[in-house]
DNA sequence: TTCTTTCTTGACTGATCGTTCCAGAATGTG
DNA sequence: CACATTCTGGAACGATCAGTCAAGAAAGAA
């Protein structure tokens, strides 16, 4: 009969993500992993299977955090465009309220790896574009609500929100004073007036 | 009386830089750097000191290209903010001109990098602000010429370009295409309107 | 030619890397 | 209690890491 496990692997994964989220893939040990997840490395390795694998279940982890946040976020009653207003500002206020500034995975591992590793491009991509799909949606809804000019188009909306907070993360870790960083997503935002 | 050195010390440094702009600083090695540079590890180490000198040095260097760039696409006649949109057109030309998609050294070390190490992060601090300052500058002109409306700040709208080209850069190293990134630009500039 | 200084080549050091493996412990059924 | 199965702890493997060092080569002045 077989021993049960002594970690919950669920727990272990989430602790792992907070790593490769703060310090990145590369400069990642698995000693840090292991002494952070409070396994044994064959346990690391019995169930996540190396390395790059576990680093992708984090990223799947991560991602199902985010869409479960765009879900509770979009969803709301009110003025359409406020919505995504206030979606992107308590997105930064979280941004800000995080001491060691590790940004988000995403956007981390899209700088890291995704030039070099075609499977985390991909994930990268699906990520980006779920985000985007969200914006566009709302979007949509604000379009046939009259919240938006004839010129203004949700896809390319969609696009430039998203791409607009990858910026804010790394002017973020960068160093940028939350001053700073609340006044250019105002600035921001001035494109859905 | 001395030998002189076999190898260019500037010429070796530029292909470093190209190394950790492509790469990122933990996934290059040593061994890496030495075949790049094509010089021997005795005479990086006297040259340059130690790995993470080498790369503060080709920060330098990378830094001393864009405030060349800067200058020569700043600095022309015409509407100013003219000026800025064919400055960003033509950086976004510059990157999608490039199969490797190694982005922007600056913001890929924001990324890496800066959230551990406080003095790459003044560097790169120092990089963004020297960015912000040459849109500034442009900006103030704009404003002095009427092609700014009163309730455009310069400083606001030369921090939120900074900030808007660093998203672009990293939806570029996502994968995003060619098209959708110009799309998202045109979407961004629509701020300077 | 000799000598001094510096350079190149590449071996070497101690540490760490990702991954595998083994001994002993723990679990629960028969 | 015995047994089969799985888990934990952590050593070990082969490779690579950043950085150091020694032998021999090259340069140019005396």
């Amino acid at each position: 009969m077989a021993r049960p496990k002594e970690f919950d692997p669920n727990t272990a994964l989430g602790k792992a993500m907070e790593l490769f989220w703060r310090k990145g893939y590369e400069a990642t040990s698995i000693e840090d992993l292991v002494t952070h997840m409070d396994i044994n490395r064959g346990s690391l390795y019995e169930t996540f299977g190396d390395k790059q694998k576990l680093f992708l279940a984090c990223m799947d982890r991560y991602c199902n955090g985010m869409a479960a946040s765009r879900l509770s976020m979009l969803d709301q009653p009110g003025p359409v465009l406020d919505t995504i207003r206030r979606f992107i500002r308590g997105k930064l206020q979280m941004a800000l309220a995080d001491p060691t500034r590790k940004g988000c995975l995403i956007a981390n591992t899209a700088m890291e790896l995704a030039p070099h590793e075609k499977e985390i491009r991909e994930r990268v991509a699906s990520a980006l574009g779920g985000l985007e799909e969200a914006y566009y949606q709302v979007l949509i809804r604000a379009k046939k609500q009259g919240e938006l000019r004839k010129d203004q188009e949700p896809r390319a909306l969609a696009r430039y929100l998203t791409t607009m907070m990858q910026g804010v993360i790394v002017m973020h870790k960068a160093g940028t004073t939350a001053e700073a960083l609340r006044e250019i997503v105002e600035t921001g935002l001035a494109v859905l007036d």
